[in-house]
RNA sequence: GCCAGGGUAGCUCAGUGGUUAGAGCACAGCAUUCAUAACGCUGCGGUCAUGAGUUCGACUCUCAUCCCUGGUACCA
């Protein structure tokens, strides 16, 4: 029986261009989604974008667009990843696609006819000077950070909560029961305390008079869903729930990729949503690291962002895809330099991977090797590895040991003195038949330079051929 | 403030209650095309944050101090 795999990422929020964080977590779950697939098993892997909100709304206005043109021309510089970046996902979501539209508004409903969801007044700090809400992490000492002369108003209106507090139990029993639901252990310890900490309600809608860009709430057309309410629920509206509850059933329940700024939506405020529409919560969730370059945190205003799509341009797709994989942690911060890029590429990629292809390719094309045919393998480490997210470590381990000991061997053997054919083949054959699959383990996370290496070293003559990564 | 994690060679990190603390990269030298001046070999490089304690012996255990990171709800 084939089994299905269901992975996502998070939705990218489209105020801004693609960034290098995000190439990290839709290239990390690439991987794993290559390796699913590479082990046979039926893949969905769902990305997207999160277009409602006022923020987006803003900037639309700003930019004298209507908020869909806005997000349209958003959507294509995300769907543009796909090419630049080798991704393999299957299903990219807009939260503005009917389908998705239609499924939140059925979750709003069931929520509400289990009795979660309710009308409340709320208060909104207002900042005059922006014209718009400000949340408390917005504010310092109390002011907006852009006016900070102006008092901010505080302004009273009824949006409807959803009734967190009913599930801390439910949610501390569910982390209980899976142990690994949240990796690393440090975010899931983090979560643990903020819900043991006790839960309060949160809101769910705007006044549409206020703010229109977002869904309608069933049944009140006073109100839209709040942005990240309705974001959520793509991860089920992606695979057509609940409009084909079978598929939904397939691929249900989810393996999901975000940030460390996403841990409290993902794994508690979602996970308690889905209680409440009674769907079975998430599968595991993986967060990653934030990326610094050169050390400072990303920001337009340092004028330090790093655009993944520039990278792929000067040096390819998987030169990025080894840097990010190989060179940035999993889980923990990491550091992104020209400098430190420069120097793994050339390292790692021209002088370790490249070179070994090369020299062998050299040697085979002098006595007219043919390409080998065999079955390739996956080596026991990877899996392993793969299932703590370790896409560091995998990699490591596939250049300190096995790439290495194949340069060596060759040292060893220098087989460009050895005179005897029958030895040299055999041996060139040896040599060869590890690079294959060496390859083919890397597939899930250079799936370029592998398929290149591959029809190299299986073609009917082997032929030297131009660097696969020049020096920079 | 409170909670959690961390401070080891220029950089990124690994590491164990026990002889002279490791790797890769970077740097220097030797050697050298089969190979992209690549591979290989050798070398340089650390009072393992600071102070005290436990111990025959600590980088590894305990305490204190300093510094860093994350969390402490409406940040998509």
């Amino acid at each position: 029986m084939t089994k299905h795999f269901y992975i996502t990422t998070t939705l990218p929020y489209v105020n801004a261009d693609p960034h290098i964080g995000f190439a990290l977590e839709i290239i990390q779950a690439d991987v794993l989604a290559r390796f699913h697939k590479l082990m046979d098993d039926q893949v969905i892997f769902n990305t997207g974008t999160d277009e409602h909100g006022q923020k987006i709304y803003q900037k639309a206005l700003e930019q004298s667009l209507d908020p869909k043109e806005y997000c349209d021309i958003y959507a294509a510089k995300f769907e543009n990843l796909k090419n630049a970046l080798n991704l393999s996902y299957t299903n990219f979501i807009r939260t503005t696609d009917e389908q998705h539209i239609k499924a939140a508004q059925k979750f709003w409903l069931i929520c509400k006819e289990n009795g979660d969801i309710y009308k409340k007044l709320y208060k909104i700090k207002y900042c005059v000077g922006c014209e718009l809400e400000k949340t408390d992490s917005e504010l310092e000492n109390g002011h907006c950070l852009l006016h900070p002369n102006l008092e901010l108003e505080i302004r009273e209106e009824e949006n409807y909560f959803f009734k967190f507090s009913k599930y801390q139990d439910s949610l501390l029993k569910f982390y209980e029961k899976n142990p690994d639901f949240v990796i690393p252990e440090s975010r899931f310890n983090e979560i643990k305390s903020f819900v043991k900490n006790g839960l309060e309600d949160f809101s769910i809608s705007r006044l549409k008079e206020k703010m229109p860009w977002g869904i309608d709430v069933p049944g009140d057309p006073k109100h839209v869903m709040y942005v990240w309410f309705d974001a959520l629920i793509n991860y089920i509206s992606t695979i057509d729930w609940p409009e084909d509850m079978k598929e939904f059933e397939e691929y249900w329940p989810v393996v999901q990729f975000a940030g460390k700024d996403q841990v409290r939506q993902q794994a508690a405020m979602w996970q308690s949503m889905l209680m409440s529409a009674k769907i079975s919560g998430s599968k595991q969730i993986f967060i990653h690291g934030f990326m610094t370059i050169d050390g400072q945190k990303i920001s337009k205003s340092l004028g330090n962002v790093i655009n993944p799509i520039e990278v792929v341009e000067k040096y390819g797709t998987d030169a990025l895809r080894y840097y990010l994989l190989a060179k940035i942690h999993p889980t923990e911060d990491s550091d992104f330099s020209w400098e430190k890029f420069k120097e793994s590429y050339n390292a790692d990629l021209a002088n370790g991977l490249g070179n070994l292809v090369a020299r062998v390719a050299k040697l085979a094309e002098k006595i007219e090797l043919h390409g080998i045919n065999k079955n390739l393998q996956i080596h026991e480490n990877v899996p392993t590895l793969l299932k703590d997210y370790k896409f560091n470590e995998i990699l490591d381990y596939i250049w300190s040991v096995e790439l290495r000991k194949l340069d060596q061997e060759i040292n060893e053997v220098q087989p460009w003195k050895i005179e005897d054919q029958e030895k040299l083949k055999e041996f060139l054959g040896e040599i060869i038949s590890n690079i294959l699959d060496l390859a083919y383990n890397l597939q899930p996370f250079l799936p370029e330079t592998a398929e290149k290496i591959i029809k190299q070293f299986t073609a009917e003559k082997i032929i030297f051929q131009k660097p696969l990564f020049p020096r920079i």
